[in-house]
RNA sequence: GCCGGUGUAGCUCAUCAGGUAGAGCACAUCAUUCGUAAUGAUGGGGUAGUAGGUUCGAGUCCUAUCACCGGCACCA
């Protein structure tokens, strides 16, 4: 056989014959490069050290050093061999797939008996077990019909319908370690051994439709997270429980910010402390539409099925509206309406009132618009999946030709506005045309080029996210992340020729004839529910000063101090400060604890000291120590924290 | 909506071969006036999510239902 050559990384170059396994070469490298060894790249392809090389190739050998790649094969192999000791454990259980995910892995298994989580420990028992075995591992290509035959023998049907999903011409690469045989397309380590035992946990089980598909079976799954050593794992799991204690749900009762129940599920009663986090953030989101210019407007809750039915939303959501029937007995006519569920048909309807001219577009319009859906029940989660929420919704018509720099300005608006509230960095998605639409394929051509143009113009490359659009536009998705790294949809920027068309918006252009306006959708916070669970969880709830639900308290050391404290607090709310008192019999530790422990950013003690000299001791949450300040300099210092960053003089 | 789990005092949890509930924190009262993350004593507070059933007897077993939690599906 001929010679080919391997190109290594230190820039050396060997040869060996063709058909030579990265294993060998390693062997050849050096023994104990050969016992570390865990896999390798060939001309950029990761691959087992057992294929066959069979040209001249760039060529690497990779050890547990290699981070990535290591995590990756720990993680994937974890994944057969706990696939493997299920069907140890339980033979009737039929394997599906399993692939690594962040931190992980997961299987999908199809067995009568759900798993419960007491099987898990049996399940890491038995994967030890196995990775003790140290059984090599073995892969072969065999062709189509001997491995859909060897399944239907082996009466594994969902193996059989992933080979009839593998497109002709790829190899149907067989898997083995030990006796036990799955499909997959690699890479794998050398061994099960290589896989740490003490550095993986089977977190949770759940259900799962099998192929994503909610019309199909559901399997069961088990959740894995694998690293390379002990410790690792250890950090891992001390992470999540360090995140745990940011969940706003919790932090939402410790700070008495709103709470949920029974009777309204899905929608948030507010208290008082929440509602000034609200109040703030809208109060902010209205000066920046102002001086983004647009016009607020705000409309009907109740709306009849007819403005449904035209817009489209009766026929693709009528099983996520609220319906409202009015009683024939109450009523001279029977009326069939829906609780809004979104703004833009309404503020269509305002569009429409009046001639409207070229001259009047961009026309920026914005509504805090209030709006419920009947969510499955499943998806709710805290006030972060909800059925009553508001948005920062606006629309923004516009002719064609000026999507592109109406989306530009829109994007350096939203911008401005995350980084105002902490969020530097932001996923962007571009979802294009789903399958069930409204409009021709002509006009989403139009509008996912004009769209993607712009936010490319506005110097954002997007992340894909194919047949995720609106069913009347493609749209960009603006995604922040939870305490524990779920990703939420917040901003939202959407491109419709569609509802204008459906509900006859039209304006007089320069030629005197009428015209389609083109409708842009878009939400910055995206929903005040969802917006402020996402703050509450990413700043641990310790939100900044100006939007700190209670912002100083003025605790008392002695009684004898009592009036001065009530004059402190008075002095500061007259400045526009959220300030309390703290007069009661307890001792300053407790106090300091008490407001530590519930987020107040400042607490301010007096004591005879204070009162004597009218100054005041301020500590800062988190810090140890506190500075004594005049009351006049304290003001000074609280009314500038307090002032929200948009109003902030720039000089 | 689907799979699994959970549901006991305001909060966090205990009770459990089925014999009509208990702790800490919080709350109230009293004492203490104590300088930056929990002062002490005393006291009040629960028809155990809801509705049925089994049983002499159910928070504990069964059924249904609601809500919540973790996933999946969905997300205009």
């Amino acid at each position: 056989m001929a010679d080919i050559t391997l190109s290594l990384p230190d820039g050396n170059q060997r040869s060996y014959p063709a058909g030579i396994t990265g294993m060998a070469v390693a062997e050849d490298i050096s023994k104990s490069l050969a016992k570390s060894a865990i896999s390798c790249t060939v001309n950029g392809r990761h691959s087992d050290l057992s294929q066959p090389i069979t040209e001249d190739s760039q060529f690497a050998i990779h050890t547990m050093k290699d981070d990535a790649k290591a995590l990756e094969l720990i993680r994937h192999d974890a994944a057969h061999i706990m696939a493997r000791a299920v069907q140890e454990l339980w033979p009737d259980v039929r394997v599906t797939i399993g692939p690594v995910i962040e931190n992980g892995w997961y299987y999908d298994f199809d067995r009568a008996e759900p798993f419960s989580t007491d099987d898990l420990g049996a399940i890491e028992k038995k994967m030890r077990e196995i990775i003790n075995k140290r059984d090599p591992v073995t892969t072969e290509i065999w062709d189509r019909d001997r491995a859909l035959k060897f399944y239907e023998a082996s009466n594994e049907p969902y193996k059989v319908e992933l080979i009839g999903m593998i497109p002709e011409g790829q190899p149907i690469r067989m898997y083995w370690h030990g006796h036990w045989q799955d499909l997959c397309r690699g890479p794998h380590l050398v061994h099960t051994g290589q896989v740490p035992g003490d550095a993986f946990k089977l977190m949770k089980v759940a259900g799962a439709y099998w192929r994503g598909n909610s019309d199909n079976k559901m399997l069961q799954r088990i959740y894995g997270v694998a690293f390379k050593n002990k410790d690792d794992l250890k950090a891992h799991l001390l992470m999540l429980e360090e995140a745990e204690k940011r969940d706003h749900r919790k932090l939402g009762r410790e700070m008495d910010l709103f709470h949920m129940q029974e009777e309204a599920p899905g929608q948030v009663f507010w208290h008082p402390n929440g509602w000034r986090i609200y109040v703030a953030l809208q109060d902010y989101m209205r000066r920046r539409q102002i001086a983004g210019g647009y016009v607020e407007v705000n409309t009907p809750q109740v709306v009849d099925r007819k403005l449904w039915e035209a817009s489209g939303h009766w026929e693709k959501y009528q099983e996520n509206m609220f319906i409202v029937e009015v009683d024939e007995e109450h009523a001279r006519e029977k009326s069939v309406n829906a609780l809004k569920p979104m703004n833009c048909p309404c503020h269509v309807q305002i569009f429409n009132q009046g001639l409207k001219s070229y001259r009047d577009l961009p026309l920026r319009m914005a509504e805090f618009g209030a709006c419920n859906r009947y969510e499955p029940s499943g998806a709710l989660h805290g006030i972060m999946r909800v059925r009553g929420f508001t948005q920062d919704d606006g629309h923004i018509f516009c002719r064609e030709d000026q999507i592109e720099s109406e989306t530009k300005i829109y994007i350096e608006f939203l911008s401005r506005v995350y980084r105002d509230l902490g969020f530097e960095q932001f996923k962007v998605k571009f979802s294009d045309r789903p399958e069930t639409r409204a409009g021709s394929d002509a006009v989403w051509d139009k509008a996912e080029a004009a769209l993607l143009t712009a936010t490319r113009a506005a110097g954002i490359e997007p992340e894909m996210n194919p047949g995720e659009g609106a069913f009347y536009g493609p749209k960009l998705e603006f995604v922040l992340t939870d305490a524990i790294g779920r990703d939420w949809q917040c901003g939202t920027h959407q491109v419709d020729f569609v509802l204008p068309e459906r509900l006859d918006a039209n304006y007089i252009g320069q030629d005197g004839a009428k015209h389609r306006p083109v409708m842009l959708h878009r939400a910055t916070l995206g929903s005040f529910e969802r917006f402020i669970g996402i703050l509450i969880e990413s700043h641990a709830g310790k939100l900044p000063f100006w939007l700190a639900p209670r912002q100083v308290v003025v605790a008392s050391i002695v009684s004898d101090a009592d009036d001065y404290v009530l004059e402190v607090t008075k002095a500061l709310q007259a400045a526009g400060i959220c300030a309390e008192a703290d007069i009661r019999n307890e001792k300053i530790n407790y106090k300091v604890r008490e407001h530590s422990v519930g987020k107040v950013p400042v607490i301010l003690a007096i004591g005879k000291q204070e009162v004597a000299d009218r100054t005041v001791s301020v500590r800062r949450l988190g810090d140890k120590h506190s500075n004594v300040k005049s009351l006049a300099e304290m003001i000074t210092e609280m009314r500038a924290l307090a002032t929200p960053p948009d109003l902030i003089p720039s000089d």
